[in-house]
RNA sequence: UGGGGAUUGGUGUAACGGUAGCACGAGUGACUCUGACUCACUUAGUCUAGGUUCGAAUCCUAGAUCCCCAACCA
């Protein structure tokens, strides 16, 4: 990174329109640029009430256009891959310009929000790759080689909800915020339709009224539902969100970070912007359906700046974020809206939030799925406003795509079918003798080394490598027929065993001891004197390690669940779990024994 | 019905008045210590109808279809 060229990396692909908005804006110079004060994390409380001091940005950071992104959850449930999306495109913007992320829970709603689910998104967000905590976080990761990001910090909305009350006193003392006592019920009756403007008889409170009144909802004084605080803004607006939208409803109802303290909290759009606005977020990406709420965003923003001057001394305008909106998620043959998700857990038709079928994040994590590919997959489908089914095997390409590239191959046996080799030695006792065969762990990557596999006159092999009548264009094992099994020997079938009902027991081979590690002879021109068309993976019988294994199918069978019949789950699919016992090979075994990381292949975890 | 968005091969996505390209899928072939992977080739598209222009996916007009909005949810 030398100082005379940009810093900002070649796109490897078209830019995204959220992209070009950036890149237009660095032009421009809308935002400014970072100053040793913000490159940092700010000082600030933390959830449990204490402060910790500012941690100063890196170096490089300062002088360069300031992009700052955020991922802003509610915590009334685990994240899920469509979350993926936002997270690995807020993350990736921040990364690509070098700007900042913050991680920020939008926890404005006591009655839904659990810690639980908090500490599962933390966890799904530094999966995948987000460090959002570290000022000087390297983000893009190795390979592609992206930019380099900078973690914001974590952050919470209920630690702004005295600035945010601060501030709707402001609006009320400007007339632009007034004190409701209509009901739910009667707010609904009395909002109109397009043709029709919506009705307030508290419209025209004076402002000195309002103010008492909302300090006695803050205070306590009134029950839930009894009056709420409104935006005055239009109540014949085409667009219903501008029709006086409520900004504080009072709920007597603890919450997790601020205890009993309030008894009034504040709605999304009231609280959001100032959110954004509060961390200086340059771009508050969100989905398409808050198209709708931008101009409300944009109105509360406008309301509190109005009167202000950058000339005060306090009271300057605050921050004003730009909210652009995207296309979510929407994959095939699974459900993604927390509602459905949570309805799946609590009635047990999942183990739970990371039931590895789920489409959660930590359920793929479980299934064995990588960062790396998530991020594969967000890039491979682009960010757009078309609202668009994405295959869900785009994602599982990703997925294989980077296994292929990392993972070490063992073997494993899952519905076994026993092989016998004739003319394989024995001992004394009949038993066959045992050799040790080198195996290589990734043909793609020899670094990966190789490991040492019992090898005997007794295998296993999978039920469908063998075909007493092989189907056309059948190269595994049938009679007559050689086939390489895998770093072992060529071996051909000689036969096979039957019982009573004609079910086959088991299958005779006889190796050739010059096909040892699997490589054909050298005839005399230094090639392979033959070739066999198929090779089979095996297990030794005696030395097999037995395992469960859970293979896990689609959760529905609909490409779009519940589009025909407006319940999803009529087409949950009931056999989306079969429980298999397996047979593995030493080393395999060992591994998962062994590590904690290999979650998806831990026998007996599922 | 009112408002806000969207529409390019089977799917996803570029092209921002100047050769409709890329990826996935599919098909064919080659290669292969798993028929996977990899590689090569092929396949197929601008919602409709008008208009402006030397030239339109792109600009204009009209229409069609789909998504979002009338929670004290986010």
């Amino acid at each position: 990174m030398s100082a005379d060229t940009p810093e900002i990396p070649a796109p490897a692909r078209p830019l995204n329109f959220i992209e070009q908005i950036i890149e237009a804006d660095i032009a421009s110079g809308k935002w400014g640029t970072w100053t040793q004060a913000d490159a940092g994390i700010p000082a600030k409380l933390t959830a449990d009430g204490k402060e910790h001091g500012a941690v100063p940005g890196p170096a490089r950071r300062i002088g360069k256009p300031r992009i700052h992104t955020r991922f802003p959850p509610e915590p009334n449930g685990w994240l899920h891959i469509g979350h993926a999306k936002s997270i690995c495109l807020n993350m990736g913007l921040a990364a690509r310009y070098d700007g900042k992320f913050n991680l920020r829970f939008d926890d404005t709603n006591p009655t839904k929000e659990e810690m639980e689910y908090v500490e599962a998104i933390m966890r799904d967000v530094k999966w995948l790759g987000a460090d959002y905590s570290n000022p000087d976080w390297s983000g893009g990761g190795g390979g592609g080689g992206g930019g380099e990001g900078g973690g914001g910090g974590i952050y919470w909305a209920s630690d702004y909800f005295d600035h945010m009350y601060e501030f709707a006193k402001e609006l009320i003392l400007k007339g632009k915020a007034y004190v409701d006592e209509l009901s739910a019920d009667e707010v609904a009756k009395r909002r109109g339709t397009p043709s029709i403007p919506g009705t307030s008889p508290f419209r025209d409170r004076p402002p000195a009224e309002s103010m008492k009144l909302f300090r006695e909802m803050k205070a306590g004084k009134h029950p839930d539902g009894k009056m709420t605080l409104r935006a005055r803004i239009d109540l014949a607006s085409p667009n219903f969100n501008l029709r006086d939208p409520v900004m504080y409803r009072i709920m007597h109802a603890p919450h997790h970070n601020t205890g009993t303290k309030w008894c009034v909290y504040p709605m999304y759009d009231w609280a959001h912007g100032l959110e954004d606005s509060l961390e200086g977020i340059t771009h508050s990406i969100c989905t398409l359906e808050f198209e709708n709420h931008r101009p409300l965003y944009d109105w509360f923003i406008d309301a509190i700046n109005e009167g202000r001057s950058p000339d005060q001394q306090i009271n300057k305008p605050i921050w004003h974020s730009q909210q652009i909106e995207f296309a979510k998620l929407i994959p095939t043959y699974t459900i993604l809206s927390k509602r459905n998700l949570l309805k799946m857990v609590q009635d047990k038709v999942v183990s739970g939030w990371d039931d590895p079928r789920m489409p959660t994040i930590a359920g793929s994590r479980r299934r064995g799925y990588t960062p790396e590919a998530f991020r594969t997959f967000c890039e491979d489908i682009g960010v757009t406003k078309t609202d668009s089914l994405i295959d869900i095997g785009r994602l599982e390409n990703a997925v294989r795509e980077h296994l292929n590239r990392v993972a070490p191959r063992y073997m494993a046996v899952l519905r076994p079918l026993k092989v016998i080799i004739d003319n394989w030695p024995r001992g004394a006792d009949g038993k066959p003798q045992v050799e040790m065969l080198d195996c290589i762990n990734n043909p793609e990557d020899p670094s990966a080394g190789s490991r040492k596999v019992p090898f005997s006159g007794e295998l296993y092999i999978e039920r469908e490598d063998f075909m007493e009548i092989p189907a056309k264009k059948f190269f595994r094992l049938t009679p007559g027929q050689e086939v390489r099994f895998r770093w072992a020997y060529f071996l051909k079938c000689v036969g096979c065993d039957k019982d009573a009902e004609g079910n086959i027991t088991a299958v005779h081979c006889t190796y050739d001891p010059d096909t040892k590690g699997g490589d054909a002879p050298k005839g005399p021109d230094g090639l392979p004197a033959r070739k066999v068309k198929g090779t089979i993976h095996w297990v030794s019988a005696p030395h097999a390690v037995k395992a469960e294994v859970r293979l896990f199918d689609r959760l529905f069978k609909a490409e779009e669940p519940g589009k025909a019949t407006g319940n999803f789950m009529d087409d949950f699919n009931a056999n989306s779990l079969e429980v298999l016992e397996a047979h593995l090979e030493p080393a395999l075994a060992q591994i998962k024994y062994e590590s904690d990381t290999t979650e998806g292949f831990t026998p007996g975890e599922y």
